[in-house]
DNA sequence: AACATTTTTGTACTAAGTGTTCAATAACTT
DNA sequence: AAGTTATTGAACACTTAGTACAAAAATGTT
C-alpha cells in the first residue's frame, strides 16, 4: 500500500542479503541490518518482531516465488514416466535457487539453515510423497520421505558450498542416482 | 589432576545435559549453566573460553568414548562380507548414542547440531570412504561420501526425534536399505 | 600439621545487544 | 490542504558476554 513500507521492507531484505555475503546470520545484529538498510532501528521493529521473524519472511518469499513460477504437474505431466516429471520439477527448483544464489547461500548457512530446511521440507513433501509411497524399499514411509527431503537439502547445500559449479541438471541427476530413484536403469 | 577441577568440569557437563532437556543450546546462557552447576560464573570462564568451546568439549568427549570402545576393524573383520563389517560398526555407534541419549539428544538439536555433525562427519569419513570409493554409482566421490555422512546424521536424528523407538539394528538396516548399500540383495 | 600452590568465588566493570515507548517529523493518500 | 500513517532518534530497562582481581577455600606436598 504505502510506498514507504515497501521501500523499507525491500531495503531490509536487500541489506540482509548483502550482510549475509560476509557473515553468518547469527552474527548479524538488528543494528547492523538497520544501518546497512539505512533506516532507523526502531523502524525495523515496526516491520519485524525479531530477527527470526525476518528470516521467516525471507524463507516465505523464496517459496512464494518458486511456487508462483512452478510448472504445474498437470501441464508438464508425462504419463509414460513420472520420474521425468519429478526430475523436471527438481531442476526447476534448482534453477530458481541458483538465480537467487546470494539469498539462497545466506539462508542455508548454519543456524538459519535449519529454519530454511523446515520450509523446504514442507514444500518438498508434496513432491516426494508419491515417490516415497511407491517405493519398494522396506522402510517406514515417514523415514523414507524425510530421508528424501534431507537428502535433497544436503544436495542443494553441497551444490552451494561448491559455488554452483554444476548445472541444475547434473545436480538433479546426482540426487536421483544416489537415492536409487529410477532404479530400473541405474544398475551397471 | 586437582579434584576441584574435575568436580567443576563434571558439574558443568552435567548441568548442560540437564538444561538441554528443556531448551535449545543457543537459548542457554553461561549464567544458566553456572547456576545449574552451582558454581560461580567466573569459574566457568576458567574452564571454557566460550559456550561454543564447551560444546566442542562435549562433542569431543562423545567421540573419545565411542572410539575407545570401537571394535577395531581388524578384530571383527569378516573377509567374506565387508558390508557386514560396516553394519556392525554402525550398530556399535548407534548403541553408544542411545546409551548417552540425553546428551545425544541435546547435542543434535538446532544450531549445535551443525557442530556435532561436523565431528560426526570427521569420524564417519573413515568408515564410509571405502564404501564411497567402491560404489558403482556415477557421481562425484566427494558428493557420495558427504551424502552418506549427511544421510547417517539424518537417520540418527530421525531416530532421536522418534524417542529411540527402534532398535539400533533396525536403524542401521534403514540406513543401508535407503542408500542402496548391499545392492545385490535388497531388490525384490 | 604447616606451607605453598592452585582453584574457586564474588564483585565490579566495560561493551554490546534486545526490545519498548514516545513525541516530533516526514511522507504519503485522497 | 488536511488527515492519516510511517519513520526517526532518543531514552529506557534489561540481558548477556567477557575481563580483571583480590579474598577465601580447597588441595597437594613435605
Amino acid at each position: 500500500m504505502d510506498r514507504r513500507q515497501q521501500k523499507t521492507r525491500n531495503a531490509i531484505f536487500k541489506a540482509l542479503d548483502k550482510l549475509l555475503e560476509g557473515e553468518r546470520f547469527e552474527d548479524i545484529s538488528i543494528k547492523d541490518i538497520a544501518d546497512e538498510a539505512n533506516i532507523g532501528r526502531s523502524t525495523f521493529y515496526s516491520h519485524f518482531e525479531t530477527k527470526a521473524d525476518l528470516m521467516d519472511a525471507v524463507c516465505s518469499e523464496i517459496f512464494i516465488h518458486i511456487l508462483s513460477t512452478t510448472i504445474r504437474t498437470e501441464e508438464s505431466h508425462d504419463f509414460s514416466d513420472s520420474n521425468t516429471d519429478l526430475k523436471n520439477r527438481l531442476i526447476h527448483i534448482l534453477y530458481h535457487l541458483k538465480d537467487n544464489s546470494s539469498t539462497t547461500k545466506g539462508v542455508f548457512s548454519s543456524e538459519n539453515g535449519q529454519l530454511f530446511i523446515r520450509y523446504f521440507g514442507d514444500y518438498l513433501k508434496d513432491i516426494f510423497e508419491p515417490c516415497a509411497s511407491a517405493s519398494s524399499i522396506r522402510v517406514s514411509t515417514d523415514y523414507l520421505l524425510n530421508h528424501l527431503i534431507s537428502s535433497f537439502a544436503f544436495t542443494v547445500n553441497w551444490w552451494i558450498q561448491g559455488g554452483f559449479s554444476h548445472t541444475p541438471e547434473d545436480i538433479a541427476d546426482y540426487f536421483i542416482l544416489v537415492n536409487g530413484i529410477w532404479a530400473t536403469s541405474n544398475e551397471n
